[in-house]
RNA sequence: UGGCCUAUGGUGUAACUGGUAACACGUUGGUUUUUGGUACCAAAGAGUCUAGGUUCGAGACCUAGUGGGCCAACCA
């Protein structure tokens, strides 16, 4: 038993609850069911997170289920895509299924329901059903073909398997309720004709079931105990739940587990968007290089980006589970990259926009390797050697010709640091004729234990490599850029999020391979981008480092003098009330621990205080307790009884709870 | 002329049976530091949308209101 078991969400609460009203843990199943009509993203691996998250919790099965009903628009692409994101998170599914698979067993099923009059082939025009159907504020009317005979409806529907109809002549709906309150009660569809070839079954089928109909029959057939999806799905779940209940008297025996829908809210995530069809739109646009665009919120964007999957499950993880939406800042998630980078990234210098240092002092040919740490928060990373010689680059923004105290780094006269090197101090500058600063003369110090207060990277000229650093920016300018009903998306794009600019970095990332991070000290997390080559290096900037300095710039704001309210002191009555809340929780040390404390309480508390406390309702079990406790004491030190505190006792005497009667037991 | 869901610091999530709000991010200070990073310490910031009600006691339960979301695809 963990001393504090950490809070649960609402969904692990049902199962909780689920699990003591007897359902057998080994009967717990999950499902992830995406439909592989485009590429899985950020707001998906919430979905991913929970459900895969509980299986490992709760050591219980957990399917990939591919929701593949609608051969127009899935394809085998984006199945192999979805594999590869799910595994590169690191889950591990127990079977990967496709709802296609079981279109047979939904075709008998769906003959069943016809044969009990449960169902019905509608002959309309999509626009007549539609109107027939009504809006949500207005009930729906019956239409002409709903009270067919069996028989027609029989021989109809064979023949729409059978290909004898055209694509919309026929549809199979089930019949529940025209003037249902809830619009997908109203007679929804079940089977259309679509005469397209199927990414799995080919030219088999040319009926196709409808996801209603499909998604919960195939949670019922995989035995799914919680079917978790988000919460646009709450309005279908009368519906789940109808054709749920219809079937299992067909199939009650062989499949005895009801699945369960419940909904929780999607992950939004601020400065970008979770639409498939949006970012789809981004990649057919052009405004992005693709689903795998490291400015993309999908998981492959942000893999080559340079996210780990660690990340993402941390991110995940903080982000929580309820049922109101939400927009999560982009801060989190930079707060979990940086996390993990700054424990598994190695360290090395780049500088990204140089200014030439001359060190005057320092002889023109020589050159030596220092040593530098890879990783200070990893002793097991080692070390590396750096050359240093005469000439150097530094930052530009790291230098100003004066500056003020607060600027930790090199100005004219003062002295910095170089990270892994020596102590320089600066002498002169060389300007072009505009003014722009082309040198720096400094002289170095070989004293490197003296303290100064600023430390700066830097890489020498001659050693340095050219490469490619891409930074990118949010691709929107607004915080919740589809969340406007007046304006669409892409007006608030952000022209400026990629900058290609070219860097120097120091020699040991000649070999660096695509995929590999590293942090560019002082400035932030870096990978090696998949169009790397080994005369040429691009890196993607995955996120800057935090950076307090910068913060300083925009004034800082006046401080509100709140005085600290002065906490008025709680009653000693209250305290014991908390204690006894949790006191049948408690491991028996840890209770007579806290029987003693209200013991010592119990003498700061009046009779008055007390009575009111005997009405606490039977089910809180440990604050009657601690009434109780209380109370003793009273009697102890002179309270004398009475009629309320007499029915109070007899109460504790006649309960149920062991605790209680023992602790009533010498009254 | 409806139905369903939802409302807790800036953001997100907690608060198990009703017992007077916690954690994380962010923000602000400080300590340490060969990264203005990391680590560590501290602080500010909500009395739980509003109004009634039940109760000795309500963030939690009930009713109404208000705000937000979802529902009219032969999509999932």
């Amino acid at each position: 038993m963990s001393e504090d078991k950490k809070s649960l969400n609402f969904i692990e609460h049902i199962i909780e609850e689920d699990l003591e009203n007897g359902l057998s843990s080994d009967k717990l199943r999950f499902r992830f069911p995406p439909e592989p009509n485009g590429y899985l993203h950020i707001g998906h691996t919430k979905a991913i997170g929970i459900s895969f998250g509980l299986g490992e919790s709760y050591n219980a099965p957990v399917n990939l289920r591919f929701d593949d009903t609608n051969p127009a628009k899935e394809e085998q692409e984006y199945v192999d895509a979805i594999k590869r994101d799910i595994s590169w998170l690191g889950y591990k599914w127990a079977n990967e299924l496709y709802s296609s698979d079981y279109f047979q067993k939904l075709y008998d099923w769906a003959v069943l329901l016809i044969k009990d009059g449960k169902a019905y082939v509608d002959s309309q025009s999509s626009e007549a059903m539609a109107e027939q159907k009504g809006t949500p504020t207005q009930p729906g009317v019956e239409g002409p073909y709903r009270n067919r005979s069996v028989e027609e409806n029989l021989d109809l529907f064979e023949r729409m398997k059978n290909g004898e109809f055209d694509e919309g002549e026929h549809i199979l709906r089930a019949k529940i309720d025209m003037q249902h309150p809830n619009m997908l009660m109203r007679d929804p569809l079940m089977y259309r004709i679509l005469k397209k070839s199927h990414h799995r079954t080919g030219n088999e089928w040319c009926i196709y079931p409808m996801y209603d109909w499909t998604h919960g029959e195939s949670d019922y057939i995989e035995q799914v105990s919680h079917s978790l999806c988000s919460l646009e799905f709450k309005p279908h779940r009368p519906l789940y739940d109808w054709f749920k209940h219809n079937v299992y008297d067909y199939a009650k025996e062989d499949l005895p587990m009801l699945p369960k829908q419940r909904e929780f809210a999607r992950l939004n995530l601020s400065y970008t968007i979770m639409s498939k069809r949006k970012l789809l739109k981004l990649v057919e646009d052009g405004i992005v290089n693709g689903w795998d665009d490291p400015r993309m919120p999908t998981i492959s964007g942000l893999r080559r980006r340079g996210y780990t999957p660690e990340s993402i499950k941390l991110f995940i993880e903080k982000v929580g589970v309820a049922k109101r939406e939400n927009v999560i800042d982009v801060s989190l998630l930079e707060f979990c990259i940086r996390e993990d980078l700054n424990k598994s990234a190695n360290r090395v210098m780049a500088v990204l926009d140089p200014v030439k240092v001359v060190i005057t002092n320092y002889p023109e040919d020589k050159e030596e390797w220092l040593e530098a740490e890879n990783n200070q928060e990893d002793e097991s990373a080692g070390y590396r050697k750096v050359p240093f010689s005469r000439e150097i680059y530094i930052e530009r923004e790291d230098f100003k010709e004066e500056a003020g105290k607060k600027f930790f780094r090199l100005q004219l006269g003062g002295e910095v640091r170089l990270k892994n090197a020596y102590i320089i101090k600066a002498e002169s500058v060389v300007k072009d004729e505009n003014g722009i600063i082309t040198e720096i003369h400094c002289t170095y110090s070989e004293d490197t234990e003296k303290k100064v207060k600023g430390t700066l990277h830097w890489v020498s000229i001659k050693h340095a490599i050219k490469a490619e650093v891409r930074e990118y920016d949010r691709l929107f300018m607004n915080e919740s850029p589809d969340a406007h009903k007046d304006k669409d998306f892409m007006e608030f794009i952000n022209p400026n999020s990629l900058k290609i600019i070219t860097g120097y970095v120091e020699p040991s990332l000649k070999d660096a391979e695509i995929g590999e991070r590293f942090q560019f000290q002082r400035i932030g997390y870096f990978n090696v981008d998949d169009d790397s080559k080994s005369d040429k290096l691009v890196f993607n900037k995955t996120v800057g480092l935090r950076d307090s300095w910068a913060k300083q710039k925009p004034k800082p704001k006046q401080t509100n003098q709140n005085k600290p309210k002065q906490q008025p002191k709680r009653p000693a009555i209250s305290i014991i009330q908390q204690l006894g809340k949790k006191y049948t929780n408690l491991p028996e040390e840890k209770q007579l621990r806290t029987k003693a404390e209200i013991q010592e309480l119990a003498k700061k508390v009046s009779y008055e205080e007390l009575e009111p406390w005997f009405g606490t309702a039977m089910k809180k079990v440990g604050t009657r307790i601690a009434t109780l406790i209380t109370l003793k004491v009273l009697l102890n030190t002179g309270q004398k009884r009475n009629d309320a505190i007499n029915e109070f006792i007899q109460k504790c005497k006649d309960d149920k709870n062991d605790l209680l009667v023992k602790e009533s037991a010498d009254l």
